[in-house]
DNA sequence: CTTGACTCTTGACTATAGTCCAGGGTTTAT
DNA sequence: ATAAACCCTGGACTATAGTCAAGAGTCAAG
């Protein structure tokens, strides 16, 4: 009662059918079973599975890292150690790069704030500024 | 005396000789004079030039952005307003960058406290938890 | 004069994450 | 029966910012 084909479930997760197909190429998801007449055919599992993705994407995964995570929920060997370092590895990045655009931002700032937006552009303390030697 | 060929000039900006063309066919550089056997030539205006584009890439403008920057540099049209409102929406754009990036930092951190890091990978929490519905 | 370093052009390739199209076949509804 | 809506494959194309390779010409040193 569940089956479906590619545009149902595409829908039902929130991605579009060339996203779904894309995946399977990438070896996200498994190549489904398919009808005789060649249609791939999903299960409300398989909704939830791109959820799934569609989530981490948002979080900042990758889609090589989602493969992994993927990967490691079916291995038995595998531990919650390892996707809780997984996701730490992502919080450090994360946290990197607000740093980052942090300084960015304190730059762009001081740019803005050399400038009293008036008059011709000769002399223009943003473009003076950018000019600079590159430490 | 500052006339000098490709790579001393990528060397001395910092870049590579190859990004120094595809700037040059991006039209963020001019096409340089030539020697008699087709070399390029530069000046030391053209390090300058090319520091200007990689301190503004640090900060985030793209290529097309510097493009335009470049542009504005030397329209006598245009007025120190014009540079500010771009640095401006430049300054929006990375505070919404930083905002977006502190939710997903919040929503990490919260998956990775409710994990304990012990034991098997069956009902990780994690995991659990990226295969909720999105909102 | 030859070797090595430098430069030229054109075009292909990298990564990421898809998106779109052509030219078919299939299913569903009227 | 036929139109609309769906699905198939393969390959091309998008954006960004380069990077690399092939094959040829040029320049400086020994």
């Amino acid at each position: 009662m569940s089956a479906m084909t590619i545009g149902r479930l595409a829908r039902d997760a929130g991605v579009s059918i060339d996203t779904v197909r894309f995946y399977e190429r990438r070896g996200l998801i498994a190549e489904p079973t398919r009808t005789l007449s060649n249609y791939r055919i999903y299960s409300a599992d398989d909704v939830v599975l791109l959820r799934f993705i569609k989530k981490s994407k948002e979080l900042g995964f990758s889609l090589s890292e989602i493969k992994d995570l993927l990967a490691l929920r079916h291995d038995p060997s595998a531990s919650k150690a390892d996707v809780k370092q997984r996701t730490e590895g992502k919080i450090k990045n994360v946290r990197r790069k607000i740093e980052d655009l942090t300084h960015i931002l304190a730059a762009l700032e001081h740019l803005s704030a050399s400038c009293d937006g008036q008059g011709p552009i000769s002399d223009c303390p943003i473009l003076d500024a950018l000019q600079e030697q590159v430490s």
